[in-house]
DNA sequence: TGCACGATCTCG
DNA sequence: GAGATCGTGCAT
């Protein structure tokens, strides 16, 4: 059994390939008492560059994405709603915006529920997910098959890039 | 300086 | 089906 933690050459490419590559790792993530959730991955959805329309970099370089702007491996977090944190993974090379919205766990499904769950909130914008010890992704060396759907939420993005099927969740 | 709205969830 | 609840972006 070869348990790998994922470095930053796994991030650093397209975000149609790393998203569809997240689905069957897994997330882990150590409390600050020391405890340690560890959860497969089983839903996202690929945001990519300022074209896109449904990607919060469509408005451009903003104090608020400015992080997905990065080389890939950093974490992207915003509130939504008021209330609720949304997960997300920076992934491609610098100066190029893209980002992975994770949506769900096998344990814990919601992309407000995790976060929640696993308490995650503005504190980690930015933070790396090669060198921190509370939270990075580890490859168990399972392959999963999965399928495609269109995003959900962004019916403003219009026909276009509403219709990508740029959400994955396993099969 | 103000306002409308959103990559959601829970309750009724 | 609606309310909670607030940072952000864009219009004043």
């Amino acid at each position: 059994m070869s348990v790998k933690k994922l470095d930053y050459n796994f991030y650093r490419r397209d975000v149609l390939e790393v998203a569809p590559g997240l689905i069957g790792k897994f997330l882990v993530r150590k409390f600050d008492d020391g405890k340690v959730f560890r959860g497969m991955i089983t839903e996202v959805e690929a945001y990519r560059g300022e074209e896109d329309l449904g990607c919060h970099a469509s408005k451009g370089r903003t104090s608020r994405t400015e992080i997905m702007y990065q080389a890939g491996g950093v974490i992207y977090v915003y509130l939504i709603y008021g209330m609720y944190w949304m997960l997300n993974f920076v992934t491609g090379l610098k100066d190029n915006p893209q980002a992975v919205l994770i949506r769900g766990l096998d344990k814990i499904w919601g992309p407000g529920k995790i976060t929640r769950d696993l308490k995650i909130d503005g504190s980690f914008y930015g933070v790396s997910l090669v060198d921190s010890d509370k939270i990075w992704i580890e490859d168990d060396g399972i392959v999963v098959n999965y399928l495609t759907g269109t995003r959900i939420g962004i019916d403003y993005a219009g026909e276009v890039w509403k219709n990508k099927m740029w959400r994955f969740s396993i099969k």
